[in-house]
DNA sequence: CTTAACCTTCCACTAAACTGGAAGGTCAAG
DNA sequence: CTTGACCTTCCAGTTTAGTGGAAGGTTAAG
């Protein structure tokens, strides 16, 4: 697969797929005869692994990270282990706060749902926004 | 309180509370005979509701959103309703892509602690990190 | 009455994660 | 055989979310 046909299929631009490269999150990859960049099917669930963790608000160090974890084939070694763990705990904390976080909107959002909608105008543009 | 002893209430720096002032974020605090900013208790609440939004990865425009949403003192408008209603729905995604990000990880976990730890030697530095 | 720890404004700088654009090569279609 | 849609490298610019530091004011403690 070509760089854009790839992008297009993780959802990214051919751009954002060479500064992955540059960062080390994708390694380099093959080249067709015209130096074109060549990419396997696996790229595309790798780039959606990234995606994922992005969206997750993980940087691209973190999420380098676990991808270099996988990469060595899980060796069964302490400290890629302990790595893990780390990450594990990392997004345990991260899905807490979220949760917290939707609740507190869910409250505001209820609160604004027990009020009358026929209040408001819906023609007119929201006077508080 | 001033500047300082709020911001370490909610574990932050006092340069990122007078950012948040000029990104709107925070109202303009009182201010005391000296000049000095002086906040409320409840301040501490709102840049913890700040912070649980940053970890959650939103962006201080999106938590501005909801933050100006709640100061309105929740109007029964259905644009206010409606913009409360997409945040809860992103949050939901979010939180869905963060779930889904962890139990990849903890498979890759499971697989390096299914491994022998002691394999690999804890003094040295593990070659493959 | 000076020192230290606060505070003030303002301006510049950083890091992360892209994004745009220039200058040029490749290749299938008309 | 040229046009258009790809691709290449390289370098510069943007946005977000701060951080650092200068230059100076305030106040409690020694």
């Amino acid at each position: 697969m070509r760089i854009g046909e790839t992008a297009a299929a993780a959802g990214m631009t051919a751009k954002t797929l060479r500064f992955y490269e540059d960062r080390g999150l994708l390694p380099a990859a093959d080249r067709a005869p015209n130096g074109y960049r060549d990419y396997a099917q696996e790229t595309v669930s790798r780039l959606e692994f990234i995606r994922r963790g992005r969206t997750a608000g993980l940087t691209l160090a973190q999420i380098g990270d676990i991808l270099s974890v996988r990469d060595i084939g899980l060796a069964p070694c302490v400290h890629v282990r302990d790595l893990l763990a780390q990450q594990l705990h990392d997004l345990d904390a991260r899905i807490a706060e979220l949760t917290a976080l939707r609740a507190t909107v869910a409250e505001f959002h209820d609160a604004a749902a027990a009020g009358d909608p026929a209040a408001c105008d819906p023609e007119r543009i929201c006077s508080y926004l």
